[in-house]
Formats: C-alpha cells, structure tokens, sequence
DNA sequence: GCCAACGTTGGC
DNA sequence: GCCAACGTTGGC
C-alpha cells in the first residue's frame, strides 16, 4: 500500500464537499507526472488531501476506492481519474509553514515539486503528517 | 498582483 | 534536437 498526496483549491472542490458527496472522482489532472500518479494507486491506498492557494494545509485523509479509469473530462483517453472517499478528518490541520519548518519532511514531495497535483509521500513522511496533525 | 518553477509548444 | 515564448500553478 501507497500513500499520497492530493492538492485541490477549496473553492474548486474542499475536503468539505468530499464528506458531503461520500465520494468523488478525481479527474480533471493534465500532468504527465500527476496521471503517472493517479495510475499506480491501488484500492485502500491514503492519500493526504491538502487545500492549494486558501488554506495551504493538509486537511484529511482520503482513501482510493478502485483503481484508475478514463477521465471523461478529456477528449483524448491519455488521462486517467481515480475514485476516492473522505477516511477521516485531521483533528487539526497541517500547515506549509509547519511542513517546511520540519527537518524531516524537507524531502517531501510537496515541497519539492511544489506545482505537482499529485505526488506520492513516503509511510514516514505520512505518519508524521499525521502526527502533527494531533499535536 | 507578482513572480518563480516548470511544462508545453512550435520555429528553426 | 535545441531553445525561446508562452501558459499554468501556487506561494507570498
């Protein structure tokens, strides 16, 4: 099992919204990298659900429920979306301040590749995620 | 609103 | 195949 990381601007879609639907599709990606990504995610797999721009922070949990299928919303079939589903909410949320002020998280992809919608997060570096998130 | 980072496009 | 121009993302 994997763990990731998924950005959306909580005006375009919030984690809100996501306990509210139950579950979403994640489409709309249009990165080689990201669509890289959303294919190698299997069922069960975690992905941190983090708000772009308002926000910044990684708000929930979210898991994959199946495996990539066609995005409908391109017109070409290169791209892929993925179903998933609210795990559960942070008991506090994580800011970028909080992540770039940690030693050990200055690998993360996140912070690396800061433009990338979908990025892949180590088991350590997601543990601490959400440990932080208890503190 | 600005700008850095980075991906994509298209001319050569 | 190189590189300049341009578009997008996202932090500040």
């Amino acid at each position: 099992m994997r763990f990731w990381l998924i950005k959306s601007e909580p005006y375009k879609y919030s984690w809100d919204q996501l306990e509210k639907d139950g579950i979403a599709f994640w489409d709309g990606v249009r990165n080689y990298q990201a669509r890289n990504n959303l294919a190698a995610m299997q069922n069960g797999d975690l992905c941190l659900f983090y708000h772009s721009n308002e926000g910044k922070e990684v708000v929930g949990i979210a898991r994959v429920t199946g495996t990539a299928k066609p995005d409908p919303t391109a017109d070409v079939a290169t791209w892929v979306g993925v179903d998933v589903a609210p795990h559960r909410r942070l008991k506090k949320p994580v800011g970028l301040a909080r992540i770039k002020s940690e030693p050990s998280l200055a690998q993360m992809g996140l912070l690396r590749q800061g433009r990338l919608s979908v990025v892949e997060v180590s088991r350590e570096e997601f543990d601490i995620i959400v440990a932080l998130s208890e503190q």
